[in-house]
DNA sequence: AATATATGTGAATCTCTCTTACTTCGACCG
DNA sequence: CGGTCGAAGTAAGAGAGATTCACATATATT
């Protein structure tokens, strides 16, 4: 574990940043629930009311950590869209990376989901997580080229959902323990994505009936 | 707001129900974060000591909680089931219960998803978790007649997935603001799930490479 | 009725969040 | 170079919540 060095000078250098790992430490250790700014600002070796001087409250800086992660998110997409080269390949790329993510950078998941954060809140937070998404959005659009942009909008958010679930269900076990379980679940993502895809122009009919 | 009426007796008749409903509703006004024991126990006319009379801790009463959810959770699936003819049409109709169900009993929800509640510790959880996803599994079979269980399985996760995906979307706001926003993430869960379950024949092909 | 058990109470202890009133550093100005 | 200002830290404390313990009082059992 992290522990207090005494810093060599009375200003710390970074502390936001400092704060912000320690934070995901915290979180690796025992969950979103489990951090707290006190024990945050003891492991960086400051006072308790030190990050107060960066973060107005303890929400906020978990703010900050779901901005680190939705970066970390947005650059781990990025990679995919270079590799694939279709379409269709990108957005299973996608959903397949996303799993990977909640498995490898658990912690950021957490932040990112089991922190209650309101995004309106957060203008940062609510732009990177746009632009993250926005790789997605643009595959999408390529593959409902006639259709509204409803149509990709539905296909987005139907896709989003594929992908967000899997990452869930692979944190609660449903995938099975560690060792294999993240690489079955990315290629779960992958193939449901690839079925979601076939199947898709019963995304866009309006039901008869409720 | 509930409020401490003085109990006719020293003793309250059923407090530990008395506290889940409490805590419900705390986490309907500020999210499972601003719950507290304290002011369940205050809204509920009994010391601050008292609910550890029932619940070992802070956990233990959410994961009451949860354990409440899913039986309401299971409730609504069952209704579902009586009403739906045919499988597919039956697993659409889960998969739009649950996305309703977030809605419409949003606290009970978040507990179940935002209270960091480890299901392993928690078997009377777990049990209910199972039963209640039981139906699906069973709609999911006939589906999959001819294969083996592992494809039942491998479906059920993939519309688990979306649908706890697009529940989770429609409460950050995706589908829009409330009077309709329910009723459009409904829909598209179920032509989600009919359009996975069209092009269900890729999820159990396994790819070529990673 | 006598006793045991379950259910509540009150007070005490810890820890946490967040605030306020100082310090101390380092940069910049004259 | 000395002086001054703001940024970044610190110490101490108010207020709240979690949890425990010793004690009180219903309720159930015999």
């Amino acid at each position: 574990m992290a522990q207090a060095k005494p810093r060599a000078s009375y200003h710390h250098g970074d502390l936001p940043a400092a704060l912000v790992a320690a934070a995901f430490e915290l979180v690796e250790e025992s969950g979103v629930q489990g951090f707290s700014v006190a024990e945050a600002a003891r492991r960086t070796g400051v006072s308790i009311s030190a990050p107060y001087r960066h973060f107005s409250d303890r929400e906020d800086l978990l703010a900050a950590c779901a901005v680190a992660a939705v970066e970390e998110l947005k650059r781990r997409f990025d990679v995919e869209l270079e590799v694939e080269p279709t379409p269709a390949g990108r957005l299973a790329a996608i959903a397949a990376a996303y799993v990977r993510f909640a498995a490898e950078r658990r912690p950021m998941f957490e932040v990112l989901h089991g922190a209650g954060l309101e995004k309106p809140k957060y203008p940062r937070l609510e732009t990177a997580a746009t632009e993250a998404l926005a790789a997605a959005e643009a595959a999408a659009r390529e593959l409902t080229p006639n259709g509204a942009d409803s149509e990709t909008g539905v296909l987005v958010q139907a896709l989003t959902g594929l992908a967000q679930g899997h990452a869930t269900l692979l944190l609660d076990g449903a995938f099975g323990e560690p060792p294999g379980a993240v690489d079955l679940a990315a290629t779960r993502a992958r193939a449901a994505t690839a079925a979601m895809l076939r199947g898709r122009s019963l995304l866009f009919e309006t039901p008869a009936d409720g």
